[in-house]
Order: C-alpha cells, then structure tokens, then sequence
DNA sequence: CGTATATCAGAGTTACTGAGATGA
DNA sequence: CTCATCTCAGTAGCTCTGATATAC
C-alpha cells in the first residue's frame, strides 16, 4: 500500500534508499501489470516468452532458473500460453524427463506486442527523469542487481 | 524468486527499468526482513513506530495513512506493538472513535535499535556504490516516487 | 544408487475488501 | 443522514514447499 497524498510520510523512511527501493517497484510492478493486462498476461509470460525468444527452445527447468520463475509456477504459466498457442510443448527425444518449449510464430508476435507496451511503460515510469539520468539510474540498479546476483 | 546465478537472463530483462527496480527491491526487502526478524518485526512495525517517533501520538487511521499500512493491518500489527509494550492504547477524550496511540520509552528504544540495525541492512544493500553514487541513486529514486505520488 | 525433470496439491504471506459497531 | 474510525473475517495474488512419477 501507498501512502496517501497529502499525509506526510515519515522522513525516516522517505531517506531511506530500501524503501524508496520498495515504494519505486510497486509503482514500476502496477505499471507493468497494467500494461501486460491488455494481452492477460503478468510478468511471468513475458519473462519466458523473452527467454524462448533469446535464447531459443529450452527446457522448463531451464527457463524458470534463467527468468527466476519458480518450477511450479512455470508449469502453469506454460499451460497458459500453449492454450493461446504463443508456445508449443514436445517431449525431447534426447532426455525423455524433458519438454522441450518452443516459441511459435504467433508467440514471438505477441512477445513484440507486449515489449512495446512495455517501452511505452518504462517511459511512463522513467518520465520525470533526463536521458542521462535513466542511464544513469539503470547503471547503478545493474551495479546493484550484480553484486546481490552471486556476482 | 531469483534467477539462478549461473543461468543466463535474458538481456530483455537484465537491461529493462521495471525489471531492475523490482529485482533491486526484492533483494532490499529480503535484507529488510531479515534485518528486522532479530527483532520480531516486520517493516510494519517499524513503520508505524517511526511515525510515532516523528509525529507523536496518532490515531491509527492517521498512521496508516502517512505510512501506506492498509487500516485493517494497523489493528494488527498495533496489538503487536502494544503487547510488547512498545505503544499503548488510549482512548481519544476528544473524539471518542478514535485512539490515541503513543510511543512508550521501550518502544522508543526499540525503534532505534531497529533503525541502527537498517543503517547497517542499507549499508550491505549499497555495498557495491561509492558515496557519490548512493546520494545519485537515493536523489533519483526520490524523484520517481515523488512524480509517481501523486506529486 | 543419487540426481534432475515435470506435475500437482497445498501452505504461507502480503495486500486488500466488505461489513458491522460506534460516534462525529 | 453522511462520513470517519476501529475491528474482524475473509478474499485474492504471488511465491514457495512437499510429494510423486519418471527418467538420466
């Protein structure tokens, strides 16, 4: 929950780099989720569908540990997007325990559609902020993400 | 959840805003948590003392309101802190809905001791960021979530 | 045998919603 | 009558655990 306007907000926390951390991601993860609600999708389909895209065919497992999606979430997330053929699921034939996931043609459209809804979010995100500054904010959160990330 | 270290992420993702804000967070918040679990507390608890701290008594609405706690959780977590000792609860003879919640001097203690344990919890989280960089990344995130308040 | 994969059912948490009782 | 406050009960979403079947 947010703090509501016009409450002074103590400056304890206002200062405090974690929560401006937190506050900022709620606002950046309601941004996303409203623009991957067009499609009826959350952050999850786009993940996997930007990892088939990369990275090609892979295995679930595979793509949950690139994408930080938990193995069981990947199973229903996978089941969602085969039902609106954006992926489709065939058994590997070298490694029998594995399904081999697979982008389709109607996938990597949907996967463009949605990356540019989600520029257009970054945009909306990023707004008060210069050019330089968004590289340089996206400099520091690398600088970040890397260090906490097992280097 | 994290992608495993090892697995490639996908440059869509590693290089996206929304993303990194989110994964920065979750990391802070992790780090928060288990800042604060030595004390039995949640980032709520500390939340509400600090605006007790800075504003003195409260009702609980009011606190709610500048610390982005939902009404329905303050209840909670207040019986939390008052069962500690930590604030206490008194009716408001001037608005008799209302209750007046006061720090007690054990909560105040407490408050600060927690806040010396988040200096320490924010200082790990910018391990990897000079000075300068750490002023930079706090004067940007307070822009964004200045813009994104409701201005 | 131990390890890895895919799947399912369900637990734990966090944030929120709705409704009731009281009182301004 | 309306609105605000406090409280409780319960919902919804997201993440994660445990167990199972299968295959390496």
């Amino acid at each position: 929950m947010e703090p509501t306007p016009g409450a002074a907000t103590p400056a304890r926390l206002r200062t405090t780099p974690s929560w401006l951390l937190t506050q900022t991601a709620a606002h950046a993860a309601r941004l996303v989720a409203e623009g991957l609600g067009a499609f009826d999708a959350r952050g999850y389909h786009y993940r996997l569908l930007a990892a088939l895209d990369e990275f090609g065919p892979a295995s679930q497992a595979d793509l949950g540990r690139r994408c930080g999606v938990d193995r069981s979430d990947v199973v229903a997330v996978l089941n969602e997007l085969a039902a609106k053929n954006l992926v489709r699921r065939s058994p590997d034939p070298a490694d029998r325990r594995r399904n081999v996931i697979t982008l389709t043609t109607a996938g990597r459209r949907e996967l463009h559609r949605m990356g540019d809804t989600l520029d257009r979010v970054q945009d909306t995100l990023l707004a008060p902020l210069s050019p330089s500054e968004r590289d340089e904010l996206t400099r520091l959160l690398t600088a970040l993400l890397d260090h906490h990330s097992g280097r």
